[in-house]
DNA sequence: GATGAATGAGAGTTCATTCAT
DNA sequence: GATGAATGAACTCTCATTCAT
């Protein structure tokens, strides 16, 4: 299993240096290779193409993601407690990697529609974790009965996006963990929860 | 001005067509000038470069959308009704117009920062329109007093553009006019507000 | 006969003027025309084409500087004294229009092959008059009858050429026309002749 | 390093080839590789771009010019004996390889005026040979202590590359090698020099 | 397993010239 | 005679991927 090679992850840790500073279009096969400390044509003995690293790169940090948010989850009871840490997480795991905060929001995002739908499906596993904590809202009597799961996960997710992103656009110049408890606020009205 | 001579819109309109059928980075010049009826050199008549294409084309769509948003606006008093119509005019103009909501949603997010930036900068025009609606809320005493306006921008906003590209990656093949009522009253609920 | 016309020197001035502070390859058709107060397509009623222009650009400063020379050479008497001013007149001449010096030292050489032997063939007028000086001495025995007169005309051209143009290289710092008696002497001798 | 591999020189060989054969405006990069028998990217292995294949090219080439001079000058004691055989070796050179006689004569000077002011560096080393000639001779008191040098060096070079030119325009189809005494003859006298 | 030299397809942009008005 | 909007051909350079060593 590549996988657990060292260079596998030594690769896709390079190729988020190279993407965070260089930019998705200046991000080279062999300025990735060049930082991870291979020759190119070594890197195509652990990925397919170039696609192939951008994917596994995602695959590879939203594991950990999903790992993480789990974690906190699983200590909480009540769907507002799920959501704040979940929304707290979130925030805090991509404040804390400014360089995959800058991959992950706007220079991933650069690529073609094929990567995208591929990252796409990846984000799923994601997005699953937002339905099992409304759900679980719901059943508990916490959220009301007609809350229509789907666009309230997007609107979860949509939010969560649009304010990371902001913050990154702006040379993540403020502390976003600071906004945890008002986005936790809007989006639990918003779901017709409360505290 | 070289705006409202025909030909400008024609080549805008025809960047569109070619973006949406070929894909961003399918969408050569030769491409849009084919399309647009016009020779290759024409673009440069009306077009610094193929950059001020793009970025041109998000600009006269987005001010037909602030524009027809602001009437819509117009009419309504409360802020119920206005973020009403607001979400169902983002949806209803995406909705009508196929190639446009694949052009913005997908294909528009894969040029690179720089175009990225100064689309941004347009946009900015409608996210005025967001805080407007909400700080009118909360002078009517419609939304509570400490409402974070530039927070519940961001869901607002991150949330219709999430509806709207799930929808659009999902071929468009359901309807999502029909979903105004329920995006309706997750943001409204989330602002602090009720009908 | 156009070459009369107002309109035809206007262009040429224009062109002389578009290319020094231009540069060869940045004198666009449009460019000159604009400096001439013409519109594009008034160019073509005057010239046939762009090389055109350049050629006749050079035939009519060329018939100037032709001119001149005779009119110096008119009034000497020795081969010394003819060869002084015919020196003195080149070095002059450009001396004092540095937008034409630039022109025809510089950016002229940078046209191709054909405008080039074109050019070429304007300058064999000048050639003559260095041609007619040369028999001149030696059928005055001041110089001597085996001199072999093509290799001395290309000696004189050659060493006039090169002199002004590492001149205009150098930004025309340094006063050329105090070269001039050097200049002289130098060639002179070479010819055999004396003072 | 880059200069001694065998692909380096053979693109260069190719361009001269090329340049000769096409005209300078006709010389793509694709027609030099397929020449060199390279694929097109290759020659970006071994030149920064375009223009660079060009300086260099000037400089091997006048690299192995300056050489031989200094080895045929090496050899003679008088100033009459050295400018003799520094006029031979350069009509010789010329006169054994056509193609690039007719690059650095003709091609090379339609290069834009970047190129051309770095071409001209390159000269500067030949240049310097020549001073070194005079001022040998002026040492010796074989020739005038208050001999000009600057001037007679353009006089000299100025000469050679005149009637080089020349020849190269009427198609090599003379003997220029013939021709070595009588330019020998010219400049030495000009230089105030005798046999 | 690792290397890195070699490959070759692909596109934005300029500008001399025309011709309908 | 004068205009200027429209034309469209033409070329350098980059970079993901391969494969002989």
């Amino acid at each position: 299993m590549k996988r657990n090679k060292p260079k596998y992850k030594q690769i896709i840790d390079a190729a988020v240096v190279v993407i965070a500073e260089n930019g998705y279009h200046q991000a080279q096969v062999s300025k990735i290779a060049k930082q991870a400390g291979v020759a190119d044509g070594t890197i195509y003995l652990y990925f397919k193409n170039k696609e192939d690293i951008l994917i596994s790169l995602f695959r590879e940090k939203m594991s950990i993601f999903i790992e993480k948010t789990e974690e906190v989850i699983a200590g909480k009871q009540t769907v507002s407690e799920k959501l704040y840490v979940m929304v707290e997480n979130h925030c805090k795991l991509l404040s804390e990697d400014h360089h995959l905060a800058i991959v992950t929001q706007l220079e991933l995002r650069q690529s073609n529609k094929d990567i995208r739908f591929k990252i796409n499906d990846v984000l799923k596993g994601y997005l699953q974790l937002v339905d099992k904590i409304l759900i679980s809202g719901i059943e508990a009597g916490e959220l009301p009965e007609d809350l229509e799961v789907r666009i309230a996960r997007q609107m979860i997710f949509g939010t969560l996006d649009e304010v990371v992103t902001t913050w990154v656009m702006n040379d993540q110049k403020y502390n976003i963990v600071a906004q945890v408890p008002a986005i936790h606020k809007l989006l639990l009205h918003g779901c017709g929860g409360r505290n």
